[in-house]
DNA sequence: GTCTATATCTGGATAGAC
DNA sequence: GTCTATCCAGATATAGAC
């Protein structure tokens, strides 16, 4: 069903990838049926031969962005490292797959909110696992006591994932370079910006 | 023209007061002129007589929501005290602002990417001088000696504020405590989580 | 200051030719 | 698998009564 080829080699994955790019840009509402398929030099009736109606288009964008997320957070988790490589690691992967590799990623952090509910209900699943994925590795940091006791797993998560989610309101893979953002990130985040730790 | 009081007590007011959470809910283009005229109590021509289109209740609204956080952090800021007090004060008001008192501070972080372009410029200036604050604190910390040499005031602002403003996407001001939020969110940010500081 | 009525356009979705 | 043509609901905005 889906394929894990990067680009769109069927009609049906270039629509996906064409209406994530526009549902990131625009917002769901902001994007109509007749502008997918224009961007993908089709008519609108023809998308209905692929796919039952937009919110289908948006359930399977919603549903890739964090699988591809997840999928490349994961692999880089897999590799044994110093606790603080595996951080960079992690939030390096993250910051990739948002900014650079995929529009599928990028399109569910900005449109997430704002899509109707049922829909945002049947990814919840899909999310809930990245989630875990993230608290996993956080849990064995912990357990192997390279944290500071003090400091809460699922706060930190939600911390760290919204400041990593944020950077697409502003950075430009263009101009910038995401790994050097990474590791700016992990340094901030694993040892404070204070000269003197206190209270 | 823009006045302080908290509440809506003009129906201008109330337009632009309704209008901002519509928009944090459903997007720019999620919302139509008729709905929020229903959610006054009006009929949409009516809107008309206050605002000359869509457009203009939109830049008014990211304007007002720039313009209280603005406030509420610069308020804070003109007290005396310890620079990890400072610090957390800033957070606890930028936060306070966005989940507890302005729905104009929200639907800014939320619709700012996918309004209009010539909107989006409009409220630039607004937008730069919040901006300039932080800098301006977070440069005064680094000249006391209060941060660590290597941390890259703009890239720690832009953090920061990421970090805040994702917030927006799961805390429940109803269910949890904002100061609370703002102290471990503090904490985590001026100390880091890792155990031992190192490289 | 708010209403009704309307002009004009664009939205999602379907039917049926090819 | 893609097209054209179309239905109908809903969009912004305006005009003019009250």
């Amino acid at each position: 069903m889906t394929q894990d080829t990067p680009a769109a080699d069927t009609t049906r994955d270039r629509v996906l990838s064409t209406s994530a790019s526009l549902f990131c840009r625009y917002g769901y509402a902001g994007v109509s049926m007749r502008k997918i398929a224009q961007c993908c030099d089709m008519k609108a009736g023809s998308l209905y031969y692929h796919f039952a109606s937009k919110d289908q288009i948006l359930v399977e964008v919603l549903n890739l962005g964090i699988e591809k997320v997840h999928a490349a957070v994961a692999a880089v988790l897999r590799v044994d490292a110093s606790p603080a490589d595996r951080l960079r690691g992690a939030i390096a992967a993250h910051l990739h797959a948002l900014l650079e590799y995929s529009s599928f990623t990028s399109a569910n952090v900005r449109i997430f909110r704002q899509v109707p509910v049922p829909v945002r209900d049947s990814t919840l699943e899909v999310r809930r696992g990245y989630e875990a994925l993230w608290d996993g590795f956080l849990g064995e940091l912990k357990a192997g006591g390279h944290l500071r006791d003090d400091v809460d797993i699922r706060s930190f998560r939600l911390m760290l994932i919204g400041a990593l989610n944020a950077t697409l309101e502003w950075f430009d893979p263009e101009l910038g370079d995401v790994s050097e953002l990474a590791d700016r990130y992990a340094d901030m985040l694993a040892n404070g910006i204070f000269a003197e730790r206190g209270t």
